[in-house]
DNA sequence: GTACAATCTCTAGCGACTAGAGGTTCAAGA
DNA sequence: TCTTGAACCTCTAGTCGCTAGAGATTGTAC
């Protein structure tokens, strides 16, 4: 096992910039290069590429990453600080669903409440406008 | 009415350098100065202002935004674009919530199923590292 | 040996702000 | 009227997680 950096991407479905981004901000360890300093990856290489990119589709963050990496390498601690990533994770995925939710309401009420007549008399413009035309408390939706 | 900066984020509760972004990316009008070159807004500011936030807080993005305002000046054409700006939002929300909804469910598997061991026995990492012992097809969390 | 795809480094851009430095103006109280 | 200091000004850089390009070098297959 000797990829290069085209090799690993295509394996792991990164693209190539983002694993020299990974490296860069410490994710990926330095890899040897050959005489010309292009990267050469092995086996370590491509399960710990998974697993970063495993987490982040799975929303999580790279400073959680970070973290849970770090545990990985330590098998016999307790598992409770890698838990408790995920929980933080769960409960800030929980409020999101909450907000977007609030927020798919107004936007239906929003639509079926329009004439399609003209602007002056759209609905949609008018919610838009003031929010006391709102039936939700809806936040931010940051 | 001739409100400074400050009073005019405190009036809309949007912060005076974002006030003075969407001047720079002409969502608000350059306003009038006094002597010193002090920015001075009027009602109509506050009302543009609102608007704006008030599209913000329900996630449409900038670009949209300028489209919905130039369209609410006027006031007799057809709303049916505005109509399509919300209707694009709303599919969008709609494939994020079904997204996080799929996320949410994986993550709760994953808390349900550590034994709260060593990290060595933890699901949570041994799912992480392997998209295979997930439930789902849960795509990329974007 | 040569062509050319892949790699290299470096910088800048995305969206929608936010933070800070360093300087100027306005308005209220003495 | 003068003084203080909060609020204002401009400009630059930072946030997050990449992505895109320029321009130079290297690896590999024919
Ligand atoms: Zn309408
Ligand atoms: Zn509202
Ligand atoms: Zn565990
Ligand atoms: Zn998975």
């Amino acid at each position: 096992m000797d990829l290069s950096i085209g090799d690993l991407s295509r394996r792991v479905a990164v693209k190539v910039p983002t694993i020299r981004y990974y490296e860069q901000i410490g994710l990926l360890p330095a890899p040897p290069r050959t005489e010309g300093r292009q990267r050469r990856y092995g086996a370590e290489d491509v399960s710990r590429l998974s697993f970063i990119r495993h987490a982040r589709d799975l929303g999580f963050e790279v400073d959680a990453i970070r973290e849970l990496l770090s545990l990985s390498a330590r098998p016999d601690q307790p598992c409770e600080p890698a838990d408790r990533i995920v929980l933080r994770h769960l409960e800030s995925v929980e409020r999101r669903i909450a907000q977007l939710t609030l927020l798919r309401s107004e936007l239906r009420h929003m639509l079926d409440d329009c004439r399609h007549g003209p602007v002056r008399e759209c609905r949609i413009i008018q919610v838009l406008a003031d929010h006391d035309e709102c039936r939700h408390e809806h936040g931010k939706v940051s």
